[in-house]
DNA sequence: CCCTTCTGAGACTTCTTTGTCTCATACAAT
DNA sequence: ATTGTATGAGACAAAGAAGTCTCAGAAGGG
């Protein structure tokens, strides 16, 4: 037996089983194994072979859906601008993702290192708002917690009003920021 | 052995097994009939008795839905009110009825008359987003689809905040507005 | 070309859910 | 008390999904 036998020597199946499953799991929560390899182009017996069960393939898919969304925030992201030049970067990379996204968002994970990754997504929110705060672009008042919630919700809405065509990918990110910070309101 | 039998009236039956569905169906969509009836303190047979099986009572808590939120908008909005204040009063109505809504919003509803009573209620937000922008409350510039999922998902958040304590009952709605109008950006 | 590995298809079992049916019983109205 | 209706419990079958296994064939490296 090969030493990286349990990685999967094909990578190809392996990986058209995740990315049928994000793109299914996406609009149909419930849809069985049998239309994941379907959709997959698979047969459903490698499926079985790849992940051992439900279970498997849903932390599977949760930890690649993190690491996707973890890399593109690092790759768009400038650690060192403001925290509204963040937050926006932050909305440019992850808008695109939001099928990932809302996977993650329904599905309660249970594997340890997936949810290790979900939470540090959360701490990194919450230290983006505290920035946010700090910098004066968000008002003390508003709880941490009602922020970061929008936050959240921005991403899927945004998400799905592209993939609808009813507003620009372009201007997606864009909208968000001023959505969150100043809001929709004519003027003051 | 149910909660509410000892009344002994017949219709109770019925009530409680779409309470229970909503309320189970909020939280895990994909929760079995014999869930429900547990939920509702009443055998499974009684079920299948009342709703000829998932589609229907699917559809039934749809209708209710709808009807019970038609009935808390009508109840808490003043149709004479400015546009503002008719969105404030729409949240405050709406918010507590968040996992009745958030059912409605997952679900694809195949009956006419729900699908019906869901187009009434979208049309109803477009009116009042017109309003609003009319009223020089929001942005003409902002894409009204974007304002009418805003809302929605505000909906949403507000009530699994509330739900989850994070913030008060009290303060969703008069957030809900200021989220959408103001934003929650600090000085300007 | 040969050999190993991976794959697809199908048969098969098991489990859950759904849906139907029966029967004894509790309750309400009369 | 009697009568009719709704109910609960349980047995039962049908359907779907999950999971396992086998076997023939394709793919790729030597």
């Amino acid at each position: 037996m090969g030493p990286d036998r349990q990685a999967g020597l094909r990578p190809t199946a392996r990986r058209a089983i995740v990315d049928a499953a994000i793109r299914l799991w996406a609009v149909n929560p419930g849809a069985s194994l049998s239309e994941v390899a379907l959709r997959a182009g698979v047969g459903r017996a490698t499926l079985h072979r790849h992940f051992h069960g439900r279970e498997v393939l849903l932390d599977e898919v949760a930890r690649i859906c993190l690491e996707e969304m973890r890399d593109a925030v690092g790759d768009t992201v400038n650690p060192h601008a403001s925290a509204r030049e963040r937050l926006r970067a932050m909305f440019e990379a992850v808008v695109p993702l939001g099928d990932r996204y809302s996977f993650l968002h329904r599905e309660s994970v249970a594997a340890e290192d997936a949810a290790a990754g979900y939470r540090a997504q959360l701490d990194w929110a919450a230290g983006l708002v505290s920035d946010l705060k700090a910098e004066g672009d968000l008002a003390p008042d508003v709880p941490s917690a009602w922020v970061v919630g929008q936050i959240d919700q921005l991403v899927w809405t945004a998400w799905s009003q592209v993939a609808g065509g009813r507003v620009a990918a372009a201007d997606a990110a864009s909208l968000c920021v001023r959505t969150l910070l100043e809001g929709l309101g004519g003027k003051r």
